[in-house]
DNA sequence: GTCTATAAGAGGATAGAC
DNA sequence: GTCTATCCTCTTATAGAC
């Protein structure tokens, strides 16, 4: 369902969610700012939690998309590039939705008790989309032999996924965008100190 | 003021200030939990905020006395080892204070609308006690020509508070002590990468 | 689809007795 | 210091008219 009061909520509940928090977020403010009356809400939704989910299904899908096509436009480069690549287009795409991933920061670092339970579950569905992608690229660079095959394969997704969780993290607190040249510092520090020199 | 009830009200709140979070834990359910009525519990304090901020102030406060024994104890040698050894005792102390580190994180990165003044204000104090101890150390260092002196004071400050967090979310994050061999690990390849190339 | 009206309850906080 | 009793406000959600 998409029309013009729908997007509106959707919007407004998104940035509420994100700055004040599921709790301190109630449905008259955002009525208010949508300038509808709370029941017409619940003609779109049948509860908070309902439209809270909705949104949070929205923005992993968001996420998940980009990752695809990065490895789609990828599809025929060397696999150390293209993680190079993934890792680059995912500074572009945290930078510009930053609050996106605060959104997804704060509901995963700490969740609301009544939706903690299906925070959780959702969570691991998406995340586990998000690992097969890193996956897929780090086999292909053990099996080319551009990264030691004397480590384990869970192993370097997670070295990769703290090196981006890192990443983001800094991107969120400072709230700025990174300059190329700092992004890329940063993957040469990894990708020398951290993947390729086994420890 | 220190006797039972009021030990007992601030072990109570902190526990589900961390966990539920500032709008979502109530006077009532915190009072069950001690066996008092609500009126009781604003005997010993004003209101709820009153009673969050002193909960707040404690934990920095602990916080802050960690780093100042380190420096009284280490004072004699090398700064190279004085920030070792710092950091050293930080990853000990978060990973016994896992929930400590989580609340202030909670509360610095989504600070509840009608606190969020406050913690600000009382961050930016808190936070610049930290910053002097890390800054003298590495005023040593450079003096010394232990690290570089073409890079900024600033810059060098960043990079290890940058570090330090890293690490710190990865605790609390995973939720589990990191082994002596990965904090050693981590801490080389950050004072090799990081620190005395400069980039 | 959007409204008015309102139910039903939870929340922070206080007055005043003991 | 701790209690009983209560005030007042805010909140989610629904019934039913238009």
């Amino acid at each position: 369902m998409s029309n013009k009061t729908n997007d509106m909520i959707r919007y407004v509940a998104f940035r509420l969610f994100v700055e004040v928090g599921y709790e301190a977020t109630n449905i008259r403010d955002i009525c208010e700012e949508v300038d509808i009356k709370p029941s017409s809400l619940y003609f779109y939704y049948k509860s908070k939690e309902d439209l809270f989910f909705s949104i949070y299904d929205e923005v992993w899908e968001d996420k998940i998309n980009v990752l695809n096509n990065v490895v789609e436009l990828k599809h025929n480069i060397s696999p150390s590039m293209k993680l190079y690549f993934l890792y680059k287009r995912l500074m572009e795409y945290y930078s510009e939705n930053i609050i996106k991933m605060k959104f997804l920061l704060r509901y995963h670092l700490f969740p609301p008790e009544d939706v903690a339970a299906t925070i959780r579950d959702k969570y691991r569905e998406w995340s586990n989309k998000e690992d097969r992608v890193i996956e897929e690229i780090i086999i292909q660079c053990i099996e080319r032999n551009i990264l030691p095959y004397d480590r384990d394969l869970k192993d370097y997704v997670h070295e990769y996924k703290t090196f981006e969780r890192g990443q983001l993290i800094e991107i969120i607190i400072s709230n700025i965008r990174k300059e190329d040249r700092e992004i890329d510092n940063s993957w040469l520090r990894f990708w020398n100190c951290s993947m390729s020199n086994s420890v």
